[in-house]
DNA sequence: GTCTATAATTCGATAGAC
DNA sequence: GTCTATCGAATTATAGAC
């Protein structure tokens, strides 16, 4: 099971401390959240956050490489698949994600913040360039199944229409804006919507 | 001219401040900039800084409000044009986030962590919800013009398609991705992509 | 492993001279 | 208006007892 999926913990200290920080620090970022918070959420002493991971530089890694692990799991199942479809391969993914930030809303902003400060962080485009999805694209465009354009774009538009309403959040949930049930529908209706938006892109001609 | 356009400063103090303020808050957030390194980027004195502005915060909140009056006015002005279609407008939207994106990319992620810390900041939302744009909108799904669906999914599908490239960005410029050059190009490309994406979705019947 | 107490540093803000 | 010097609070990290 990857780290963050499991939410309840098997109790341990350690547990307990990440499980703390990876709430605050998704929360409020890194530079806001301060030490004897984390020590406060977890319910221990301040001085065992140290003790475990030396430092809360530190302990800030591990939360941000377990969120991209989890974040790259997803895609890399999917994209790689040889069984599926390209149609196929664009329903589980805008599924997968939507399922995935339902739970945990805060981290498309978590992981953007994280990658701007250390681009080298991440490689989740490299994980699109070159897997058997952008092979299959690539053929189909060749073929001309698919209308010809920059890949990227095919990429961009998947990730973006799934994944932006969940850093745009907190825009709709505010004051007059709609509450987090609705929000939740929403995100399920465009569960249905999104793939279907991204096949007549893919079948346009210019 | 909107105080972002305006590179060129007319060189007094507390321009020279608020300039300095702007990038590096941009760049790395309000928490982790420092006052000391706002007032070695502007050339001047730490206490100048508390002379013209009071406190950090206080000249952080003129920056965000700053900002958001640029995107702000950008919307308004296009979404509440009585004289222009539906086409039009997204086609007006599009083009003009990506040519401010083009020249201040750090913005759409400075803006998402600000309203997130204090979500009453912006209201981007009802902007788009009064404007005449949205009554052209429903007036077109009543007539049967465009495929129906919750209004809301139209303006998250425009933004989120222009905007969302520049959030993830970083992604795109680290080793081993594209240059800025290529990346500005993309965008250039999208310029005219989107809103024939967001055409075959309205059209789209389900 | 866990706690208390505290060291060491950083940072925002101000007093006061010019 | 601008500077130097410094205060006071907050914060990370550690020493040392249990």
């Amino acid at each position: 099971m990857s780290p963050i999926a499991k939410i309840k913990t098997d109790g341990s200290t350690e547990e307990k401390i990440k499980d703390a920080a990876r709430k605050l620090f998704m929360q409020k970022g890194f530079e806001a959240t301060k030490t004897r918070d984390i020590a406060n959420e977890a319910g221990i002493n301040l001085a065992l956050l140290n003790y475990y991971f030396r430092s809360k530089e530190k302990l800030f890694e591990i939360i941000v490489k377990e969120n991209m692990g989890q974040f790259m799991e997803i895609i890399s199942n999917i994209v790689n698949n040889e069984k599926t479809t390209i149609q196929d391969k664009v329903e589980a993914l805008v599924a997968n994600y939507i399922d995935m930030l339902t739970q945990f809303p805060d981290m498309p902003l978590f992981i953007m913040n994280s990658i701007k400060v250390d681009p080298e962080r991440i490689k989740i485009r490299q994980r699109f360039s070159g897997s058997y999805f952008m092979k299959q694209i690539n053929e189909a465009i060749k073929a001309g199944k698919i209308a010809p354009m920059n890949p990227m774009n095919i990429m961009l538009n998947i990730v973006g229409l799934t994944i932006f309403p969940f850093v745009a959040r907190p825009m709709f949930l505010n004051k007059g804006g709609i509450t987090i049930e609705e929000f939740g529908t929403l995100m399920q209706e465009r569960k249905k919507l999104i793939p279907g938006w991204i096949k007549s892109m893919l079948e346009a001609k210019k």
